[in-house]
RNA sequence: GCCGCAUUAGCUCAGCCGGUAGAGCAAUUGCUUCGUAAGUAAUGGGUCGGGGGUUCAAAUCCCUCAUGCGGCACCA
């Protein structure tokens, strides 16, 4: 029989021969670790302990203290052992796929009657008794025409799907356990009994369509979470608590920033407190650009239909655009307008007005343009997925040899920005050349090499995002992480070759005659709207002293106090700190609770002692300590922290 | 847009099998002047998301529309 060469990690070698399997080898080693063995890794790939090597090799034996085969195995398990709880509950659902993903898991199910949140309990219950059988898991390879046969028998349509869209030299492999089997590339846990039955809990049901197509059929889809152990499940919980109470909607009413209803879907009624952030960032993002050369420029909402069919949104994005007909009886002539869902048309008509020479370019013309746009009504999502919002805008005109060094500055000014905001990380994914696409091959060659040299010119990794490109050219997406771990996409930086063609942009070059511009579309926080309900995410409502709304509550204990707080107020005012007073019949304990809960940064709590002393008391959101000062250094440090990063 | 769930006082929520609404907080008004996360009492407050239907009777059952929530699809 011929033999195999395996390497252990620690560097030994064995022969065996060769279709021993990683359980005869684990068996070989000691009967505790054949019980406690999960799986193996061999030359580097996840190995269910009953597949048989019959290569030379390395190999390792994982058991449960390895965590990332673990996790993966009890996630994939957790998936198994639900399907076949839910066919057992329901012998009429057919179960398509289920993949394990960050955190868990989750399975497609196709069942007439939709499952119930009580449903979860249920099958979580089956589960346990699932897991408590320790049935064995068991795998063999079958051919295609008894697995399809296999399906067709059992009316499970979606499998034999899967069997037809699975390449035609990859083996098929079934698992089993109890009765229970699936179509499966494993691996696989020895027995259900290996999967920790304390640790998992069944999240959410959902609809999702089969193979994530729109127009095939709607599946119930279950999530499940699973962990090495109880523990870390409970830590899992507790991190969803704590980022539903930084929920933006949440937080926006009770901090009083904002509301929508239902007579403007997807859209922001701005209260004073979140009008403040808005403008906030809004006067510090316009700094930032006009101290990077923008141009700022207006544009208008309300655009015939003939712009968006020449820039050729029309054709493309005509169903998500809010299409405006003036009623004949009162229109001087019949148009077709739409609610500008963009601002790049607009910008190139200002391009295009009077002659544009070189040594216009590059010449970057900016806008916070309020856009509109139809969005499906599934897509809508507090503030951060809205209808009307504005965009930190800006399309730069330049030639193709400027490309690189607008990208560069491009990049620093957005990384300045990202960090004045409180985001010191951030990633870069590089989209390149689509399948359907404009422009000639040479011109994408050009755009990416450009896009790319400048990225790494300015010291950036990036990840590459094959075929992601826009269909006018290659685009960078700047992704920030925020408090929590959480990624957000937020900046872009697009070259486009199609549409100062389309719209007929020119300048006149060295050499007296037209040439065309590239433009450059960008924006580092994308629009206001989401960039505040990150912001506010992020930092869980206590926004840097500078964006706070209030910056200031100062509160008195006596009302003996008021005359000399209104004074602190005035004070503070005057040096352009957001300060109000509060000289209500209340304690000063409540005051404080209530100040707190409203993430006001900064209490100042005035007794007859500060009145007499003339100094304040000052505490500090999250901070149960407080620092009593004279008023006029008080005023000077908060009058400091008030300002704006760029202006310090 | 699709699947599921939800919509009751300003907020958070209770209201089983149909008999026309309830709590806590908030608000208002008293009393209380109290030194760092809820002092106290009284009072007011709801066409139970809109429309339609079943019924002697609907917050409750059915249909429909709207909005929201969780996903899916979408995101120029």
């Amino acid at each position: 029989m011929a033999q195999v060469s395996l390497t252990f990690p620690d560097g030994t070698k064995r022969e065996f021969d060769a279709g021993i399997t990683a359980a005869e080898i684990a068996a070989g080693i000691s009967n505790s670790l054949r019980k406690k063995a999960i799986s193996a890794t061999v030359n580097g790939v996840h190995w269910d302990l009953q597949w048989p090597i019959e290569t030379n090799a390395s190999i390792a034996i994982n058991t449960m203290k390895d965590t990332e085969p673990a996790l993966e195995l009890i996630r994939h398990d957790c998936a198994h052992i639900m399907a076949r709880a839910v066919q057992e509950i329901w012998p009429d659902t057919q179960v398509t796929i289920g993949p394990v993903i960050k955190g868990g898991w989750y399975y497609d199910f196709d069942r007439a009657e939709p499952f119930v949140p009580e449903d979860l309990a249920l099958i979580e219950k089956k589960m346990k008794e699932i897991i408590n059988k320790r049935d064995e898991v068991r795998t063999e390879i079958w051919d295609r025409a008894r697995a399809v046969k296999f399906y067709e028998d059992n009316n499970e349509p979606y499998k034999v799907e899967l069997i037809d869209a699975i390449p035609g030299d990859e083996p098929l492999r079934m698992y089993w356990h109890g009765g229970w089997q699936d179509l499966c590339r494993g691996p696989h846990l020895q027995n259900t009994g290996q999967v920790p039955g304390d640790s998992f809990k069944l999240m959410s049901i959902a609809g999702a369509y089969w193979r994530g197509d729109s127009d095939r059929a709607m599946l119930q889809r279950i999530y499940g979470v699973a962990f090495q152990n109880k523990n870390d499940l409970k830590k899992h919980l507790h991190m969803l608590e704590e980022a539903a109470k930084r929920d933006h909607r949440k937080l926006g009413r009770e901090m009083d920033l904002f509301h929508m209803q239902e007579e403007a879907p997807g859209q922001i009624f701005w209260h004073p407190n979140g009008w403040k952030i808005y403008t906030e960032l809004q006067d510090y993002m316009r700094r930032r650009q006009n101290g990077a050369d923008y141009v700022e420029v207006n544009t208008p909402q309300v655009v015939d239909r003939k712009l968006w069919e020449a820039s050729g949104h029309w054709e493309k994005y005509q169903e998500h655009m809010f299409i405006v007909e003036v009623d004949e009886e009162h229109a001087r002539e019949k148009a077709v307008n739409a609610l500008k869902p963009m601002n790049c048309p607009c910008h190139v008509q200002i391009f295009n007005q009077g002659l544009k020479s070189y040594r216009d370019l590059p010449l970057r013309m900016a806008e916070f343009g309020s856009c509109n746009r139809y969005e499906p009504s599934g897509a809508l999502h507090g503030i951060m997925r809205v209808r009307g919002f504005t965009q930190d805008d800006a399309h730069i005109f330049c030639t193709e040899s400027q490309i690189e060094e607008e990208t560069e500055k491009f990049i620093q000014l957005l990384s300045l920005i990202y960090k004045d905001l409180g985001f010191e990380k951030f990633s870069i994914k590089f989209s390149d050349r689509p399948e359907k696409r404009a422009g000639s091959d040479e011109v994408w060659d050009k755009a990416e090499s450009a896009l790319m040299t400048a990225t790494k010119a300015v010291g950036c990794e990036f990840e590459l995002n094959p075929g992601e490109g826009a269909f006018y050219g290659p685009k960078l997406e700047f992704v920030l992480t925020d408090a929590i771990g959480r990624d957000w996409q937020c900046g872009t930086l697009q070259v486009d070759f199609v549409l100062p063609e389309r719209l007929n942009a020119t300048y006149i070059g060295e050499d007296g005659t037209k040439h065309r511009p590239v433009m450059l579309h960008r924006a580092i926080l994308g629009s206001f709207e989401r960039f505040i309900g990150i912001l506010i995410e992020s930092f869980a409502g206590k926004l840097p002293f500078w964006l706070a709304p209030r910056q200031v509550v100062v509160a008195s204990i006596v009302s003996d106090a008021d005359e000399y707080v209104h004074e602190v107020v005035a004070a503070l005012k005057a040096k352009g700190i957001r300060a109000e007073a509060d000289t209500r019949n209340e304690k000063i304990n409540y005051k404080v609770r209530e100040h707190s809960l409203g993430k006001v940064p900064a209490i100042l709590a005035i007794g007859m002692r500060e009145v007499e002393e003339r100094t304040v008391s000052i505490r500090r959101l999250g901070d149960k300590r407080t620092n009593v000062v004279a008023l006029d250094q008080a005023v000077q440090q908060l009058g400091q922290e008030a300002r704006a990063p760029d202006l310090n």
